[in-house]
DNA sequence: CTTGCAAGTGAGTGATTACTTACTTGCAAG
DNA sequence: CTTGCAAGTAAGTAATCACTCACTTGCAAG
């Protein structure tokens, strides 16, 4: 199962420290994973892991910006595919469940740098990205107002605040659950309920 | 400020433990909060602590059974006091939401006991909460239902998971934000919208 | 008074962790 | 070939943490 070739160039150490780091948090905090746990994971000595990145913060930070392409990514493509802004939304908040599904550690990760107390530079970072998000949202939340597809006077701030909710919600019940299972169908009931409060009226 | 008479008794110092224990939690990861932080906040040395607690596990233990019959006893108060099911739902939302704006070390903890992997004694408690939790929202989504006040074909698990995460999601903002100024009224905009989608149509 | 014990102190202790350093090894260019 | 350097190793190191232990102190009952 192992026997990499060793040796490799500091670019793929990287992308590949990035990835056994993210997961591993799939099954424990991303806090406590040490980097002796990573190197073993890698097959590579602990002190080998420093040849490619400074700090073990480095390590997390390169995780966060990992995480911010692929997720935002995703975003763009599912609201670019979908024929109307409320398809959009839909396609949105399953692409970002499907996301974490494929990649549990992803939530987890994102969690543990949220607790942390201070400004480090990194949960800035996370706050960046969801600033992303919310710009986003806000976007299509816009454009079907403009539709007339919601009801009027809907508060998006509001709207955007519990589509993320949403998603955080199934998301918490799967670490306490401890699997994913149903995960995907019950995105979709919640999803509906969602959206019912928010459509206008036939 | 300080100048505590010292010498107090095991229960007395236990239940200091935990709400000093939960204020430093307001602050940063409760996981990361040493023993002697704890000491040095209650103005004691740090093997005095285990005078009262055998381990850190323990004490984290008991802030679980706090957090458990706080809020509980707050749920079903507010249930208590609603005229309707729909009103009850409310006032469970809200009495939440006043809960851990009062309390803002709660959330904080029980996201890091929930990052933990594996099953510990500590995260079979928190699951327990939680599924008394979502009892008690059942429970109402029930009367709710057989009194037509919601719409029929409403999918309670949804609706219970949504409501779950609109609060959850409001909890993360503010891990995000930094701060609950505005929270409460975000609630209930969250809330609103949340019962659009639930409630019958006249 | 005294005396017994719960409560507190402060100096350990071993385990763990991120990071360093002195040294080795493979590989590709000259 | 050789030679220079990026990549890897293994054994540190200082800091931190939960927990222990030998000893002290205040207090309340007899």
């Amino acid at each position: 199962m192992t026997a990499k070739p060793s040796r490799q160039p500091t670019e793929d150490r990287q992308a590949e420290i990035v990835l056994t780091l993210l997961r591993l948090a799939a099954g424990r905090s991303a806090l406590d994973i040490t980097t002796s746990d990573i190197a073993q994971a890698m097959n590579l000595s602990q002190g080998a892991l420093f040849r490619h990145f400074p700090t073990k913060e480095a390590m997390r930070l390169a995780v966060v910006a990992w995480i911010e392409t692929e997720l935002l990514q995703r975003l763009d493509a599912a609201r670019a595919s979908a024929s109307s802004p409320v398809d959009a939304l839909r396609a949105m908040f399953l692409a970002h469940v499907d996301f974490f599904i494929a990649h549990p550690g992803v939530p987890r990760f994102i969690f543990g740098e949220l607790q942390q107390a201070d400004r480090t530079p990194l949960k800035e970072r996370v706050r960046e990205l969801m600033a992303r998000y919310r710009e986003r949202l806000a976007a299509v939340l816009d454009a079907a107002s403009a539709a007339g597809l919601i009801r009027p006077g809907t508060d998006h701030a509001a709207a955007a605040a519990l589509f993320l909710g949403a998603i955080q919600g199934l998301v918490i019940q799967s670490m306490v659950s401890g699997s994913v299972d149903g995960m995907r169908a019950q995105a979709e009931a919640v999803f509906g309920l969602y959206v019912q409060g928010l459509e206008a009226q036939p």
